[in-house]
RNA sequence: GCGCCCAUAGCUCAACUGGAUAGAGCGUCUGGCUACGGACCAGAAGGUUGUGGAUUCGAGCUCUGCUGGGCGCACCA
């Protein structure tokens, strides 16, 4: 539970802040208010580890020159009970901080007393989560776009439940309406199809052309025959639906099972009708004067709380639109299990969706801040140097199961992990497949088998991984060690930021740093074999990396083999 | 036409939300295994951050005009 690296900015704030201080007490500069002060990590080394912009930020309030004002900090700085060494003006006026470097000894106690928890941090605070991901009609398999929304919304529940937050993993079934109505009508017409021939009945124009709606139906014939030939419609289709569906959703369920991703709620649309929540929302919104009737339908004033257009909730037929069982269920999410926050993931072919959903959280009375809609770009399957179309239509989608298939689950997750949901992504089917250097995650998964290899060959010879405690940490000197240790050392800060940012994608980014610079340590520096007190430090900062490669593979839910 | 997203090395992407000399991987080139796993390491080449303005001590990042691409703009979801 501990980020060193936030320590001590909070240590550096607090010199910086009494300098000033200082420095106004003695009639040095005028007492200017700041409302922040800034800590960053400089990218050049001789930069220190951290920096303050402080100075330039002071400069036309206090009516000094920057380097002027750092300077006069500077003097007025008192480092004790800090791990900062020194502090330098330099450029423009950044103050750099150089530390001692028995912070980074620390952290490897930290990481030592931490084990699997190190890298949790609470900026959560034990704060009600729901992370809505995938919610792909139950209507056929789930295709590339789900895959992709299927590892980011997973790693962002994990990465928030490492954060602190008490987090539920939803999957939301569209079970009713339009879907399910074209559903059945598909179902239908295979099914008369099958029995009678092609020209039977014509498929409609809108149904699901997919293979899987006629197996189906060759399945349900085989087993219950002809018998509904002669039934009415509309109770045929909901008896082909009723059989069709819950087998979708099992194969949609063993596929994410497969794929790594469990939710904790399967949560039904149609249950919204069934428990009232529906009616209730609909008669609230009603209530605030939120509705009103244009052409025979029911409209929700989006419109009021800044989105584009209003938007039909009830149909001139009497049926409500997806997006009015959407606000019961949001309001079923805040309201009734009270979230504090809701996380929802949307592909981009989706983002109208955001504004009037947003409006629509405003309107049952919940700031809409605590609605996040992540909305990932698609993804461009390449295979064989060339575009591969992926549409629901053709059926000639490369479906999860194919991708599990092909490519595999760690390096399925890795891939949609490296880049930034904004961000469209290429998928290269040929390189995701190759089992090479080309494909990024085994190079992390290498560097975690490698260590285990490490600590077996030394168990073999009867040495352990000793406790910090027993360790000459100050042994650990050189770039590689120390660079490492560093890397180390963020590990929890990471978490905080890809937190913020709901961006998993850094942590893929992040262990393949700490991959590289454990196989440049590896290279250099030597373990066994070496003199007793260095070995020990040294096989106690190997240890430490395994445990940070694994904690972060465990976030993203790939494996960190200890043999390849 | 309107709205959202994107444009950074040959390719795929970063840049801690305004900081100092824009970084990685792949590919290319040059080196490195008689010791813990060579699926590795060290080094090199490669850039006017699509483009014109604006804001300020300072812009890949903010605002704005273009260009090119993706996705939306339903009484579908």
């Amino acid at each position: 539970m501990t980020n060193i690296i936030e320590n001590i900015r909070e240590q550096i704030r607090r010199v910086v802040g009494k300098a000033m201080a200082a420095a106004v007490g003695k009639g040095l500069m005028p007492d200017v208010s700041i409302n922040e002060i800034i800590v960053e990590t400089p990218k050049e080394e001789e930069h220190g580890d951290f920096s303050t912009n402080i100075a330039m930020l002071l400069a036309k309030k206090a009516k000094k020159a920057p380097v002027q004002i750092a300077s006069i900090l500077i003097e007025n700085m008192d480092f004790t009970g800090t791990y900062i060494k020194r502090a330098e003006c330099a450029g423009p006026g950044f103050i750099n901080f150089f530390l001692e470097t028995s912070w980074l000894y620390d952290t490897l106690k930290i990481i030592d007393r931490e084990r699997e928890d190190y890298g949790r941090i609470n900026i959560g605070q034990g704060k009600k989560v729901v992370v809505e991901f995938v919610s792909a009609n139950p209507t056929g398999p789930l295709h590339m776009g789900n895959a992709r929304g299927g590892a980011l919304g997973d790693c962002i529940a994990s990465v928030l439940q490492a954060a602190g937050y008490d987090v539920t993993r939803e999957y939301y079934v569209n079970d009713a309406g339009n879907q399910i109505e074209k559903f059945g009508i598909s179902l239908e017409a295979r099914y008369i199809q099958l029995l009678k021939g092609e020209d039977a009945v014509e498929f409609p124009e809108d149904g699901y052309q997919g293979e899987d709606i006629i197996d189906h139906m060759r399945d349900y014939i085989e087993q219950y025959g002809d018998k509904l030939l002669d039934a009415d419609p509309e109770e045929r289709r909901r008896e082909l639906v009723n059989y069709a569906l819950p087998i979708n959703l099992e194969r949609i369920k063993k596929g994410l099972e497969a794929y790594g991703v469990f939710h904790d709620v399967w949560f039904s649309e149609q249950s919204l009708y069934d428990s009232g929540e529906f009616e209730e929302t609909i008669n609230h919104l009603k209530s605030k004067g939120l509705l009103y009737e244009k052409d025979d339908a029911q409209w929700f004033r989006a419109t009021d709380f800044g989105a584009e257009k209003d938007v039909v909730i009830i149909r001139s037929n009497g049926l409500p639109t997806y997006f009015a069982s959407d606000i019961a269920y949001h309001r079923n999410k805040f309201i009734k299990r009270g979230f504090d926050r809701v996380i929802n993931l949307l592909g981009a072919d989706h983002h109208g969706h955001v504004a009037r959903m947003k409006a629509a959280v405003e309107a049952i009375g919940i700031d809409p801040d605590r609605l996040d809609i992540v909305i990932f770009q698609l993804v461009r399957l390449f295979k064989n140097g060339e575009i591969a179309r992926m549409s629901k239509r053709t059926g000639r989608a490369i479906s999860l199961d194919d991708l599990l298939e092909e490519v595999g689950r760690d390096a399925a997750r890795f891939i949609f992990n490296t880049k930034a949901s904004g961000s469209h992504l290429d998928f290269d089917l040929d390189l995701a497949v190759k089992q090479s250097n080309e494909n990024p995650v085994y190079y992390v998964q290498y560097a975690h088998a490698r260590i285990c290899s490490m600590l077996r060959l030394l168990e073999s010879e009867g040495i352990s991984v000793p406790v910090a405690d027993e360790v000459d940490l100050t042994l650990l000197a050189a770039p590689e060690e120390i660079n490492l240790m560093k890397k180390l050392a963020e590990y929890p800060d990471e978490i905080r930021i890809a937190t913020q940012t709901l961006e998993p994608s850094r942590l893929t980014r992040y262990v393949t740093d700490v991959a590289s610079l454990f196989h440049s340590f590896y290279t250099e520096c030597r373990v066994k074999g070496e003199e007793e007190n260095l070995m020990k430090a040294r096989l106690l900062l190997v240890s430490a990396t395994k445990t940070v490669i694994k904690n972060v593979l465990g976030i993203l839910s790939i494996n960190a083999p200890e043999r390849m």
